[in-house]
RNA sequence: GCCGAAGUGGCGGAAUUGGUAGACGCGCUAGAUUCAGGAUCUAGUGAGCAAACUGCGCUCGUGGGAGUUCGAAUCUCCCCUUCGGCACCA
């Protein structure tokens, strides 16, 4: 009998699909397990990074399935977005039906894959039926002054009349054109996910089932930092002061110069009547011509005198105010008090123009090379108060506190938190998006539309032209409205929303993917949060913190109760061809299709999953998914070839383990001890690779088992009935153990051996601990650390008789002679270490 | 620069709590089968030393160096390399 895996895959996949049989009931009584990978772009086909991701998912899905778990594992498609308005550029088909086609063949690309998804839910977010909720959502924020909408710089090009994401821009050009990038102010809409920076920085810390290192750059990109906001009046300038925001309030006494943004609303005011305006204008007008270019960085200090002095807000004393290139607008106050004793920055900026350095804080040990008269280099470090008045003395990281508290006193400045975390802007200029439901209305200005009036929808009969160009603005049938609150003439808004937006809440919507409302609270929550989510590190941040705060948006919107997504996550690694990753340039690629042609789904989802662990890089390799078929055909052949033996044997009763001959007694005992290793790396770790080897080690003893009932000069084995039982059960359990991973020929081949039941839902085994015990154990001796012998003592044996058994050996004898034992160390069950000397 | 992860045979990777380093697979070598190739099967496969008996035995070895321990791939410290993230965040 071959082993045609082409038949079988697609036999088993059509009943399956028939049948339904991976659909989930959302009231079962059996606990229930939601397993979601990140469902993919359809970008016209699949990659092995999706094989390896589905793969991943599908063993988990099936296995929680085999323990009793209800399980829900859907799947969909993050179907707005911009590849789908290129390809229409370029072949002028329009992005839906590039989309549709893309999903269509993707989907059977997956179907191919025998995942074991409840299809029944799958949705693609470019239908209006997804987006039509997150419209809803959008008004819902907007009400809750959660969306709002503001003037705010971006990157623009003029050749394509588009903004560009940031991503977009190629050392201050267009990706496209290559035209050079302006900075240009315009209106966009934001979500307010600052309001939720300290929540979403905390649930960091109750995500356990999360990657360190994904929380760490969570944590990092929220940027959570605390100090003090302090207040320098200008000198000569009647009520205008300049608020700074430090983390180092206790360094102000050494505060020497300011220095502000060059966006800095002041810094024009700064300068005028002081003769500096030429010059300052000059080095705003470079830098908002070099910050288009994105070239920071590493770019070279630069400032200029602005023309202004501020007033110390303790000494009183007078500093002068610097523009400088390196202070940013967007992050604190966009003014920093210059502290250059203490802040490397500042002492490098101060070198370059001279400014005046003054150590206040001194360092408790000598430090190398610091010299409080000629400093190299800034001091960062801790210590105590110098050269600060009232302040001295004071160990730094407490006069931070104190100095603070002075201030406030003073009403001079209050202590203050910031973060790093900015609000996530969600217009896009583009057409292959969700469309904002507002419309814009002279009199009434900016009016939501009316929940029953949704979905806006994205007009099929129009594509971006030849540059890219969204032709919302340009459809008056799309922006011709009327105003929901006036009723007058109104332009709908043209902006679309991020696709990450979509991106969001998808996996809320799997629950109830058909229902009329957005979401069904009462079977979200018994669903949500996301028990294991699957996919590729480089969300780390974006999608993922997204998810968090959206989740958050709808909990306090109602919608739902969790605050957290996402349970427990793993990150899979790359799928990576001769050391790089696959890709079009370096003509790496691997296509899935052609490897499921060539070998079946069943061999490609081994190799994938035996090469690594998932959250490790794997590398492809052609030999080794050829030794996973040759696993597979090795396995097909030991059942096939043996299968009348074992079908007439009957199943082993456990109660006969005692009976067994040594040899099917050790078979038992790799049976068993591999089914609780297997559940163990399944369950616990996801070491996929260290299962399979697990059981290729357990087919590798029946093979033994069988190949040595042999007679000679014959070719079938020879067994009495409780040898095959014994046989059956190893198999049969190899079977069980291995549906997960390769689920078309373990179904094939548990129905070979007559059984009538569904293998992927037949009850993941326990291990026979009677099976598992041995009556002797294999330990080591060692002499001083060394291994000298192996011997085999009862398994209960304690130290006395290990120690008699070992003196026996003739190497340890060898090894201890003219020596004086003088301490025996025993670990039972594993080793005998003799000190002696 | 800062933060994080990782360095184990020719290769992918194992090694549960500090307890036989190299499981499993690939590749390679030899043999069986074969006209031949492929496929399959058997044996071997970290580097060395030693050995014409038989069984073996011995030394070294997890990026480098120190340390803790009866015992270290595993724990501590220092250094090197690679990858990933952040990058003037005040």
């Amino acid at each position: 009998m071959k082993y045609n895996f082409e038949e079988i895959e697609k036999r088993w996949q059509d009943k399956w699909e028939r049948e339904k049989s991976f659909a989930v009931a959302d009231d079962a009584d059996s606990p229930r397990y939601y397993a979601l990978e990140m469902f993919p772009y359809p970008s016209g086909r699949i990659h092995m990074g999706h094989v390896r991701n589905y793969s991943i998912g599908d063993v988990i899905a099936r296995f929680k399935r085999m323990k009793g778990f209800s399980v829900l594992h859907p799947m969909g498609w993050d179907a707005f977005g911009l590849p789908a308005e290129n390809a229409a550029i370029k072949h002028g088909i329009h992005p839906a039906a590039w989309t549709m086609d893309n999903i269509d063949y993707m989907r059977k690309q997956l179907r191919r894959l025998g995942l074991s998804y409840d299809w029944d839910r799958e949705i693609a977010t470019c239908h209006p039926d997804y987006y039509r909720h997150e419209q809803l959502f959008f008004i819902q924020m907007l009400k809750k002054g959660l969306a709002y909408r503001k003037r705010t710089k971006v990157n623009w090009c003029e050749s394509c009349h588009t903004v560009l994401a940031n991503e977009q821009v190629e050392e201050g050009c267009c990706w496209r054109c290559d035209n050079e990038v302006q900075a240009r102010e315009i209106d966009g809409w934001f979500f307010r996910i600052t309001d939720y920076a300290e929540e979403l920085l905390e649930g960091c810390d109750t995500l356990s089932g999360w990657p360190e290192k994904v929380l760490v750059m969570q944590r990092n990109w929220i940027g959570k930092s605390e100090g003090a906001e302090i207040v320098f009046d200008v000198k000569d300038r009647d009520g205008l002061s300049i608020t700074v925001f430090t983390t180092r309030p206790d360094t102000l006494m050494g505060a020497t110069f300011m220095s502000i943004s060059p966006e800095h609303p002041v810094a024009m005011e700064l300068a005028e009547g002081t003769g500096q305006e030429d010059e300052v204008k000059a080095f705003i007008d470079k830098f908002k011509r070099e910050k288009a270019r994105k070239e920071y960085g590493d770019t070279e200090k630069e400032g200029v005198f602005s023309g202004s002095y501020a007033v110390h807000p303790v000494t009183g004393d007078v500093i002068p105010i610097y523009l400088a290139n390196f202070v940013l607008m967007e992050y604190g106050t966009g003014a920093v008090m210059a502290v250059p004793a203490h802040d490397q920055r500042d002492f490098e900026f101060a070198s370059r123009y001279n400014l005046p350095v003054k150590l206040v804080i001194k360092p408790d040990a000598d430090v190398d090379g610091f010299d409080v008269n000629n400093l190299e280099a800034a001091w960062e470090g801790t210590g105590h108060l110098v050269n600060s008045g009232e302040f001295d003395g004071l160990f730094n990281e407490k006069a931070k506190k104190e100095i603070t508290a002075w201030l406030e006193k003073q009403g001079r400045g209050r202590s203050r938190v910031t973060y790093r975390l900015r609000d996530w802007g969600i217009s896009r200029q583009r057409f292959w998006g969700a469309p904002i439901p507002v419309v814009h209305c002279e009199k009434c200005g900016v009016v939501p539309v009316r929940e029953g009036d949704l979905p806006v929808v994205l007009p099929v009969d129009a594509v971006p032209d030849s540059a890219g160009r969204s032709p919302l603005p340009q459809l008056e049938s799309f922006w011709r409205t009327r105003c929901p609150s006036c009723g007058g003439d109104a332009r709908r808004e043209t902006d679309t929303m991020d696709t990450f937006v979509e991106s969001s809440w998808y996996f809320a919507r799997y629950i109830c993917p058909r229902d009329d409302k957005p979401l069904d609270k009462e079977k979200v929550d018994r669903w949500l949060p996301v028990d294991q989510y699957i996919g590729g590190i480089e969300h780390a941040i974006l999608h993922l913190l997204y998810s968090r705060f959206f989740t958050r948006a709808l909990r306090d919107l109602g919608w739902l109760s969790a605050d957290e997504p996402f349970k427990n996550l793993l990150t899979q690694g790359m799928v990576l061809k001769d050391g790089s990753k696959m890709s079009k340039s370096k003509g790496n690629v691997v296509d899935p299709s052609d490897m499921i042609k060539a070998y079946g789904a069943d061999t490609v989802r081994l190799f994938i999953l035996f090469a690594a662990p998932p959250e490790r890089d794997l590398e492809w390799s052609d030999k080794g998914v050829e030794g996973a078929h040759r696993f597979l055909q090795r396995l097909w052949r030991t059942v096939t070839e043996n299968r009348e033996h074992i079908v007439s044997a009957s199943p082993f009763d456990s109660g006969m383990h005692s009976q067994l001959p040594d040899d099917l007694k050790k078979l038992r005992m790799k049976t068993h001890s591999t089914i609780s290793r297997v559940t163990k790396d399944i369950d616990k770790r996801f070491h996929f690779n260290t299962a399979i080897s697990a059981i290729m080690e357990l087919m590798n003893e029946v093979g033994a088992v069988l190949k040595g009932a042999v007679p000679e000069g014959e070719e079938a084995p020879v067994l009495d009935d409780t040898a095959w039982s014994v046989v059956r059960e190893a198999l049969e359990h190899t079977l069980i153990m291995l549906n997960p991973i390769v689920p078309h020929i373990t179904e094939e081949l548990w129905h070979i051996l007559g059984h009538e039941d569904d293998l992927w839902a037949v009850e993941w085994p326990e291990a026979d601990a009677v099976a598992m015990k041995s009556d002797t154990v294999k330990i080591v001796v060692q002499v001083n650390g060394k291994v000298r012998a192996n011997i085999m003592v009862d398994a209960g044996a304690d130290q006395e008789a290990a120690q008699a058994a070992a003196l026996d050996d003739a190497n340890v004898k060898r090894h201890l002679e003219g020596k004086q034992i003088r301490k025996v160390i025993y670990v039972p069950g594993r080793l005998l270490n003799i000190v002696a000397g």
